[in-house]
DNA sequence: CCGAATCTACGAAATCTTTCGTTGACACCA
DNA sequence: TGGTGTCAACGAAAGATTTCGTAGATTCGG
């Protein structure tokens, strides 16, 4: 019943679609998603139906045409799949999947001083003791989407 | 044919068993893997097998025990599964990765040096047009594992 | 040489994921 | 009102992954 589980591929094809949308309903995000994966209406909707079940989404059935949205925000999600990974392929260290990830794309030097300056930011704050409780304090969301 | 797949869950487990031990056989394999995962010694076997025929080990068939290894190394499948992830969850963003991995796990005041340099030596050496060629200076690997 | 232990290969069940066809409800409009 | 179109629900096929049992070969110790 652990509402956190990892959304598969097809899943997180739509997820990602309703980070961007906020909020949409199964057309819209058939149209979304249909040119680049190739799928059918109702795979879209039975796709959004399982999530619903496993608790990803939510969705508003005051209509009879169902609007759907995330059940976590994006950040959140994103997280658990940040850790999954350090989990499962970098022996859960973060650390070594941020060195990786340098490398796997060099940044330029523009996006360089903004790490460093994530960086600072981080040790500004003195390093919380709290893992759990607290966010940490907003990093600057660079992603485009609705936080 | 891609001899560059997705490695699943249950084989990533094996990968990652491998990568500490640069070789070993099955039954080293089910040994360190079993107490964890709860699976079978032919399970294991079964896996490998699959994974050889993808390409995702070697092994060595000379003795009637094979010996397998990784087919590649885990820098480069590490690399593959962070720009994956990338791709799928993070709008194809790196960097937006790499922010939201500072923000799951806040590093220490040392890790935060230790990024400091990474950062450094990354713009050291003036940002390389070429993305395909050459390999990145390697990054002082902070994994354990052998390169 | 014999039996026990160990190994690979293979097949197939069990499970999970992805896909789509069909059905019935409902809405709209000519 | 009756036809057309859109919708959710459902079931089930197709596909992928994970699991293990069984069979046959090899090795090893007595």
């Amino acid at each position: 019943m652990p509402p956190d589980q990892r959304p598969t591929d097809a899943e997180l094809d739509l997820l990602a679609a309703l980070w961007q949308r906020r909020k949409a309903t199964v057309r819209e995000l058939y149209e979304t998603v249909a040119p680049d994966e190739q799928v059918g209406y109702t795979t879209v909707l039975k796709t959004l139906q399982i999530m619903h079940e496993k608790g990803l989404v939510a969705r508003d059935e005051s209509n009879k045409t169902h609007v759907y949205r995330p059940a976590r925000t994006a950040r959140a999600t994103r997280r658990h799949l940040v850790r999954d990974l350090a989990a499962r392929a970098f022996a859960g260290s973060t650390r070594s999947l941020i060195l990786e990830a340098l490398a796997a794309k060099r940044p330029s030097p523009e996006e360089l001083n903004e790490l460093r300056a994530m960086l600072d930011a981080l040790d500004a704050k003195a390093p919380s003791p709290s893992e759990h409780k607290s966010e940490p304090p907003a990093p600057p969301d660079a992603s485009g989407e609705p936080t």
